[in-house]
Parts: structure tokens; sequence; C-alpha cells
DNA sequence: GGCAAAAATTAACAAAAGATAATTAATCAG
DNA sequence: CTGATTAATTATCTTTTGTTAATTTTTGCC
């Protein structure tokens, strides 16, 4: 059975099985248990990720509350706006569940593109889609209203209902958690 | 004088007069007057913009409301999510004032990194900027009151204030015009 | 299994936003 | 300049959210 990064990768583009071996090779996985954090505000990432088990969630902390950003689930990718920017981080990331991830650094993507070439093209395109997708998740976000995004996102990611408690969902819709809980309970009173 | 595309890219990387031309050659640069449509919902964006003069604004149009999701002023690139997916747009780009706006499509965009290739490397580096930028103003948007939003952009972007109706500057901000209006009183009064 | 901690819900009240309608102000074309 | 159109404000009322605190439920650990 191939890693799953294979298979990522072989969803967009042919690779030969020594470039599969060359990316096997630059291929760093590790296992992190639940409530590790990978990441601190004011420290630098050093590394960008690709989930290949569990769930990482980005979250501010502003007033001593966490402000949720976003929930990254399998075959997601996380560049960290500190990892881009080379300035410290603004933001944590945790795993809200053990978690298997897969690990690049600058230096290890620099080699892997010098030795499959192909690769640049996979990572442009790759770049241009999480802008796309980025864009439109903020676009949907100022289009709807909080009770529109929990029903939205209830259909999208049923699953992250079960995975992380729902304070954290709350504020990724943008409300608190006691404003959540009521309108779950308006929801059901509706139908 | 030089023209604003070469000042920009210039200030990233060095170019040779040789280059200078080229770029100049794939340049094409139109003028709109304000309240010209540039892309309209359903339809596919065959082009990308740079704004070198005046201000596009994008929205969408929902239940026959038009809800301000940005505003594209002097020095900004625009890449419409339609040129990226080529899917149909979901969004319209309007002019709000006469503008100037250098275009450039995916076939010229080719040509241009064929014979000048160091400007992938910089195509590149504003991609991630530009997500970074995005991601950046998600968090902010989600972390912050509409209020506090409101006087964010008046420090940030003072200028919207007088090139823009107010009406858009509400949507934009997540609100209601009346809601802005309202807002706006409150915060008078308080100071 | 039972205890402690964390999470979720509920209640009550204040503050803000949405909706609708009416009024005032500003803009623009002839 | 003026009338017409568009934008902005104000008022009123309804709905939703924020805040704080108390209570119930769930989770995790020994």
């Amino acid at each position: 059975m191939e890693n799953p990064i294979i298979q990522f990768i072989s969803s967009y583009i042919e690779l030969t099985p020594q470039e599969i071996d060359i990316v096997n090779e630059q291929n760093q996985i590790k296992a992190f248990k639940k409530g590790t954090v990978l990441l601190t505000e004011g420290a630098y990432a050093k590394e960008c990720y690709f989930i290949l088990k569990g769930c990482v969630r980005s979250y501010y902390l502003i007033d001593g509350e966490e402000r949720t950003t976003e929930f990254y689930t399998e075959n997601q990718g996380i560049n960290p706006v500190s990892y881009l920017t080379k300035q410290p981080s603004e933001y944590y990331l945790a795993c809200e569940e053990d978690c298997e991830v897969a690990l690049s650094s600058a230096e290890r993507s620099r080699v892997l593109i010098e030795k499959v070439p192909k690769l640049e093209a996979l990572i442009m395109q790759m770049s241009s889609q999480l802008l796309v997708q980025n864009q439109v998740s903020f676009d949907s976000f100022k289009n709807l209203s909080p009770e529109m995004r929990y029903l939205k996102l209830l259909e999208t990611r049923p699953d992250l209902f079960n995975r992380v408690p729902l304070q954290h969902i709350a504020t990724y819709l943008g409300i608190t958690p006691v404003s959540l809980s009521r309108m779950r309970k308006r929801i059901k009173v509706k139908r």
C-alpha cells in the first residue's frame, strides 16, 4: 500500500518509481499526541505540514480567549503565515486529535524541487488553488449569516462536529459558544 | 518617466533595458469609465488586471443586493477566481472611478515568462504574498467586531471613504448600510 | 465506578444588528 | 439652476448576539 503523500501527488501528476523514492526520502513523517502545540504565537514556523491523519486547529489568543480560524484534516496542507513570511507567528497550531503529519521545510522543498522539477508546477497549482479556496471561504463567510454558516458547515464538514469541541466551532463561525448553543436550540425548535 | 508596472516589478527584481521592452510589449493598458463592468456573474474571466489608476470593486449579487468583497486600488492586482479556475464567475467586477488598468491573459503571461524567466519567481512570490494577505485579512475580519473593522478601515484605507459610496463600505464590512450609518453616529457621540 | 475538570446548555439582561419606511442630503444630467 | 435620482441618515421595531453567571452534561483519569 502506497503512502498517502504519493497517492496525493499522483492524483495530479504521474511519478516514476525513481521519483517516488526521492519524494519518500525527502519525506519526514511524525506522530503527535492530541494536545500537542505545533506552533506558538511569537515563534518562527520552520516547517509546513501535510495532515495524513488527525486534526490540527489554528487559533489566535485574544484577551485570553481562543479564536479558531481553521481546522485542518486529512489531506490538507498547512502553510503557516509565519513560514511564508519568516515573521513571528500571530497564531497557534495545535493537534485536536492524535495526528500523523508529513513535514517539510524550505530547505527540503528546495532539494525536492531540484530533484523532481515537475513538482514545481504542482506546487504552483496548489498554491493558486489554495488562494482560490481561501478567497471563496472568505467571501462565503462575509455573505452568510452565522446561522447559515453553521448550517453550511454541518453539510460540508459534518465530521468536525464529532472531532472538535463545539466551542471551537463557535469561534470558527465567528460567534461565542453561548450563542452557538442558543442557535442550535433555535434551529431544533424550528422543525 | 517609467511606467508604473516597470516600477512595480523593479521594486522586486532588477530588469535589463531589453527585458523592460519585452514587458512593455506584452503590456496592454486600457482606460475604463466609471461604472464599467469588467466581469459579470456567470461570465468567464479571460483576463487578470493590475490597477494603475482608479478603483475597482468586486461584489456578489445576492437576492438583488450587492455584497462588496473587495476594493482594488492603485498598484493592486486582481486575479479573478474565474480566471484561475476557468469556471463561470460568481461575482462582478466594476469600476468605481475612471480607471487605467493593465491587462494580462494566460497566453500573454505564458509568453512573458518564456521571454523573461526570472519573472516566474516574482509571480510565485506575489502569489504567496497574496495568499498571506488574504489569510491575514480573513483572520482579522473574523477576530474583529463590525465596529472595530470600521475603525481599522478608517486607519488603513482612509482614501476609500472619499472614493466609494458608504453603502458599499458597509457590505464590505459585513453589515447593512443602515447599520453603518447608525454606528458612525454612535462613534461620534462617544467622543 | 467515581471524582474532578472541561464542555455544553440555559437563563436573564444589555448591546448591537437586521428590516422596513420615511426623511434629508448629495449628485448629476439636461 | 433645477428637477430627478441616488445615497445617507434617522426612527421604530424585531431579531440576534454578547455578557455574565448558574446549572447540567460529558469526558478523562486514577
